[in-house]
DNA sequence: TTGCAATTCAAACAGTTGTATGAAACTATT
DNA sequence: AATAGTTTCATACAACTGTTTGAATTGCAA
């Protein structure tokens, strides 16, 4: 059918363009032009252009979530119900930055667009980003049966500096490429992978002498 | 003069504005409302729009290097030229998060301000930024001689890695906060500040391991 | 007070935005 | 081949954007 061509090709010119520019940059007009459609169409087949970015964002949310989910259930299902902590936070981490940094450019395009959707929370988004919540939850009680022994509060400091390292290396990658005179090589994928729930990691199992430290320098 | 009051009032009323909804949802309309002064003013005083968000960032922007570097100046001379990498690293990242997240509402706002410029990195801003890389490079430089043996690229991630924590704990306060059910304290900036200092000097003291463990995890 | 510059103001400008319209083109069933 | 339903298209629309204009007002020096 030729509705799911025009439609097809909104998407894909859409998804593109507002992973590279940012929502507020992008008009419909651009859109239309780069799919190669007219103008009318999103509003015929979309509604409008929020309900677009919704779509949009839902059918990548739910992917992205499908992927961290099944890694984390390998992993846990490997060791019993029960993963090493860098596991469970490669299987949180790992897609994202495999996406956004890797290879294959499809995936870029849409794991860059998830990282523009979690900075820019324009409306149409804002209101759908909460299911997010209960999936990252799944991930702090994976955590949690990795890590008995420590704090629930510290586990979810855990988890926010994961994705903090995570994100802000792939939002950052420019600065830090300068920064470092391309000392540190953002192609290495694996390697910044492994830099990343290392770092997490190490600020999760360390958590003790760390809370001590945290105090003495409070004093 | 009258001249400085009105000039003041937009300053004000434009970087509140800007800090609470971000660059693309405030309209020059919006400033001038909150300033309550006449539509042409902008125009008048500043030129345009982005000339005025040009000098807010700069001003800004300046204030918070002093601050970092006034307070690595002191912990270093303390040490007598080498601060323990801790007090580096609480240089770089305190001004911000006392800042944003501190009681001092005017200071809150210009934080949140440079975390938006951060983040939406808007045309007039984006020409300026160049300039903090060579900011950050003296605290790279500093971290190196905190910690002489790390290598400069182990540096460099530990650098970013900290303004990541810093820089992402602003950003995603409110969803931290919900994801924990209010257990992680937003309200404790002490304590914050304490936990993204542990956390990124872990990363780059604990890195010899690191590495290791980065290079198994790869096989 | 008078005169001049600096500042404020209401109004309008040109450009862009998302959206709506109605005619045209197409598709598929009869 | 004729018709009904879907999709495309050029075009127009109203709302909003940053900016400009020229007259009114203000503040201050002579």
């Amino acid at each position: 059918m030729a509705t799911d061509r025009t439609r097809a090709a909104i998407l894909n010119a859409a998804e593109q363009l507002y992973a590279e520019r940012g929502f507020s940059e992008v008009t419909l007009r651009d859109i239309v032009a780069a799919a190669g459609v007219n103008l009318a169409a999103v509003n015929y087949h979309f509604g409008s252009k929020d309900e677009l970015i919704a779509e949009l964002f839902v059918t990548r949310s739910i992917a992205t979530n499908r992927e961290r989910l099944n890694e984390l259930k390998a992993v846990e299902e490997a060791g019993g119900g029960r993963a090493p902590i860098e596991a469970v936070i490669r299987a949180l981490v790992g897609p994202t930055l495999r996406g956004c940094l890797g290879p294959d450019r499809q995936r870029a395009t849409a794991a860059r667009f998830m990282i523009r959707a979690s900075i820019e929370a324009v409306p149409p988004i804002r209101k759908i980003r909460n299911r997010e919540i209960s999936h990252l939850r799944r991930f702090a009680a994976a955590m949690q049966r990795s890590l008995p022994d420590v704090p629930e509060v510290d586990i979810y400091w855990g988890l926010h500096f994961a994705l903090a390292l995570a994100h802000q290396t792939i939002r950052d990658s420019e600065r830090l490429t300068k920064l470092s005179n391309g000392l540190c090589d953002l192609d290495d994928v694996d390697g910044i992978i492994a830099r990343v729930v290392t770092a997490a990691s190490l600020a999760l199992t360390t958590k003790r002498a760390g809370a001590a430290a945290a105090k003495a320098q409070r004093a």
